[in-house]
DNA sequence: CAGGGGTACTTGAATGTTCAAGTGCGAGTC
DNA sequence: GACTCGCACTTGAACATTCAAGTACCCCTG
């Protein structure tokens, strides 16, 4: 059994640590962790540059455009949307902030009698906005992610991402509003 | 053909937009690209957690660290250095200077006569400093990746994240120093 | 209805990343 | 050998995200 090279785990050949108790990588796993540290790197600096440059929004905005324009009046709760957006509380707020500053979302008070406080709605320039960059949006994913895969690889990699992307998150929240047994 | 409901790209039922010449996704892919994107969001996040709580460091500057670990001498030119850690010039210089702060890191001139101009090495602390924390960082990413798939589900999202890092980078590469068609 | 606690945000400061200059040095040019 | 060009980095300002308070309103309890 050989030391294997570890880019980013075994980092040095002195044997004197706790050797056995730790579960360095095989070179195989090493190789796909690799991959996918590299496709963590540049996927999501790709779509951001596309957004940015094309849309002058960074993906984080999108997103809340883009739920709020699929929402019954192109409006919803903060406290929601901040959840469909997967980001905290303060990070919408600031980002409607800027939002508002373009004209494309306006807070306003909920409505309903004894209901809960705050809205975001769309106004029609957001929506006109959301709607000229999808596309561009789309293509990009479709050039970076879709079209570069078979049916099959899109298939797996969804699968691979949907468990990685649940055990990956029962850490971060710490909310537990869904049903995870915490 | 009916509309798909589309998160992120397919937006109103207004259809007097150019429908045609847009490639929207269909609901299947949809769903893969969002189960993605989901990882996207949630794995670098988890993967800095562990290592800002149990190290101090974000992972920017654990990759920084380990490859300065795993070169001879522990030394390697800042360039060099940058491309490895995939990140610009400027945010390696950056880091070099927290990193410098924290006692791991110095930086010294390339003593090659007519050689280039600087090297980042790393001293006995900050290789103390690396073997220390490298143990949680592999078990965070058995935890959160290694672990929760089989063999073939890894091989496959290597695979496709292979292809998938290719395409984006190219997009990104504006050296254009490898042997890329440009 | 006064007081306490919780929910739903908002805000400002600290941190990290990017962007646009700025610096210093070597090489090629005349 | 001065001039200019370009590379290799550094620096500071702008921007985004996070973190830790802070605020405002609701409900519940006495």
């Amino acid at each position: 059994m050989f030391k294997q090279r570890a880019r980013l785990s075994r980092v040095t050949n002195d044997t004197t640590t706790t050797e056995t108790d730790v579960p360095w990588l095989t070179d195989d796993q090493q190789q796909q962790w690799r991959a996918l540290f590299e496709m963590l790197a540049t996927l999501p600096t790709a779509i951001d540059a596309q957004l940015k440059r094309e849309a002058g929004v960074n993906s984080y905005e999108y997103q809340v455009l883009a739920s709020l324009s699929q929402s019954p009046d192109h409006t919803i709760g903060l406290s929601v949307l901040a959840e469909e957006a997967r980001g905290s509380l303060s990070r919408l707020s600031h980002a409607l902030t800027r939002l508002e500053k373009s004209g494309w979302v306006e807070r306003c008070p909920a409505s309903e009698p004894g209901g809960r406080r705050m809205q975001a709605r769309l106004t029609d320039s957001g929506l006109a906005k959301i709607e000229a960059i999808a596309p561009g949006h789309v293509r990009e994913v479709r050039r970076l992610v879709i079209d570069v895969l078979t049916d099959d690889q899109l298939t797996a990699l969804g699968e691979a991402a949907r468990v990685i992307a649940a055990v990956a998150q029962e850490g971060t929240a710490e909310t537990c509003a869904e049903g995870a047994d915490c």
